[in-house]
DNA sequence: TGGAGCATGTAAGAGGTTACATGATTTG
DNA sequence: CAAATCATGTAACCTCTTACATGCTCCA
């Protein structure tokens, strides 16, 4: 049972999903490929933890719609009890930002301009979707009892993480205008010291 | 040539380090164990992007350390002008948050104080840490071409998203402490509306 | 005297990505 | 007419973690 079977678990105790759909809406706590989430659902499946049913569409290719079962839930509330393992983190545009003294002021701001573009648009993104929950389930969204809380709670929390990005390259990009632009070839460079 | 490569180029870019060394400082932008990370620098140092100095030690072993070439330069200049992959983020607590309408609010109040506690040590750290880098750099934190900048700028944004995630929790246990105690069986939860 | 820090390495296995494979319908 | 969406699956490969392996010093 690694970190993706209980991610797929916490999907389906709050509605049958098929593998599909899993994938969307895993996005925003747990990104995963189909290829990852298919053999696993067989094997959650063939353990016991879930069942499926197979939907024939006509004018779309069949499905598997996956459901918890009883098993599955026990296991999923007893991990819930047990710590989390710390979060992972990698992301390729902070190892860039590392080595940022080695590009010039210009390039390094239009590295920052493009991040917070992305950025922006994602909390549009987010924005949205929160708005259609908060339509859709009223004050549902703020009990603790509605299986639509907790996916508000991270939609709330992306768009806080989002924001404060774009706050953090806007404090960037002040340091980079502020530099002394006369001041090309520095002083501070010729020094040795680091940490 | 993968992600963590460009990592290890970007902190030797900045001073020659051993592998030891480069496992702690990676810590703040990508996390890697010391079993990937020495393979990795033997592999860059046979493809020429580094070079190694054998220093040996009295009452400690002897270590290897490492520096950039000219060849891994500009490799690394190369590669700080392409497009950035996106971040890959995989928090278990995250998953956790997803099927918190399972369990009591008591329960869930102590995972978000627990969390809180966490992530208000981490601020503690990264405190000091940029206490510690504003007082031997001085305006060089400031400087983009000083060494120093990008760690400083890294921090600085550790540091934001802590104290965000801190913020978030007071907003989720402000919001489980005024959820209606005695309405513990819950109507909400009778609804089969879900996204 | 046991644990933390310094220091490097290998091997096995789990986790995750990319590519291969198929195929109908809808939308721009 | 091409691209996106729905829908599932396998195989090869790369990345990352855990465990094994060694050994000295300093500190509580």
């Amino acid at each position: 049972m690694n970190a993706l079977a209980y991610a797929l678990l916490s999907m389906l105790v709050r509605k049958p999903c098929t593998g599909y759909e899993l994938k969307e809406l895993l996005e925003v706590f747990w990104q995963a490929k189909h290829s990852q989430i298919y053999p696993l659902l067989t094997k959650l499946q063939k353990d016991g933890l879930l069942t499926f049913e197979r939907i024939e569409q006509s004018s779309k290719p069949d499905k598997k719609v996956y459901s918890i079962t009883e098993k599955g839930l026990k296991v999923l509330k007893e991990w819930m009890f047990r710590p989390a393992n710390p979060a992972v983190i990698r992301d390729e545009f902070l190892i860039k930002v590392y080595a940022l003294w080695l590009v010039d002021r210009q390039s390094a701001k239009v590295m920052f301009e493009e991040r917070r573009a992305m950025y922006q648009s994602k909390i549009r993104y987010r924005e949205e979707q929160i708005q259609i929950m908060e339509k859709e389930f009223g004050d549902g969204v703020l009990d603790h009892t509605s299986r639509v809380f907790g996916r508000y709670l991270l939609f709330q929390r992306k768009l806080r993480q989002e924001e404060e990005e774009v706050s953090w390259c806007d404090w960037v990009m002040d340091i980079l205008d502020k530099t002394n632009k006369t001041n090309q070839t520095n002083k501070t460079n010729q020094t040795n010291k680091t940490i």
